[in-house]
DNA sequence: CATTTGACGCTCT
DNA sequence: TAGAGCGCCAAAT
């Protein structure tokens, strides 16, 4: 099916986020050619069974926060403690420096 | 089938 | 962390 094609491709970019580093869900969408499909990336991730080879948790939203949401039944938290442990601050409102830790491709 | 929800993000106010 | 409105669209209801 084509969307299993869409999630192929945004397990694959994901993948190469180095570690201690982080993307938006806006830039991986921007990385495989689906401009404004931020959202679908957000449901691609949601999709994977944890653990996972995945990255998933270097990715973040545009404003710098993780999304903080009951129905993610505590994997926001499980992201928080990961990047933690890769050296990534956080201040105290829960906001993540964008500009020191965005993963730039090359 | 119709409507709502949501791991998004941009513009305008 | 400003917040509302809108476009986006797969999945859930």
């Amino acid at each position: 099916m084509h969307e299993n094609h869409f999630y192929q491709k945004v397990y694959l970019t994901v993948s190469k986020i180095p570690y201690g580093k982080i993307a938006t869900y806006g830039q991986i969408a921007d990385l495989i050619y689906a401009y404004g499909r931020a959202r679908q990336v957000g449901w691609a991730l949601r999709r994977l069974n944890l653990p996972s080879s995945v990255p998933w948790h270097r990715v973040i939203n545009s404003k710098g926060f993780i999304t903080m949401r009951l129905s993610r039944n505590g994997t926001d938290w499980i992201q928080k403690e990961l990047l933690v442990n890769e050296g990534i601050k956080f201040n105290s409102k829960m906001k993540i420096d964008i500009k020191k830790y965005l993963w730039r491709p090359k």
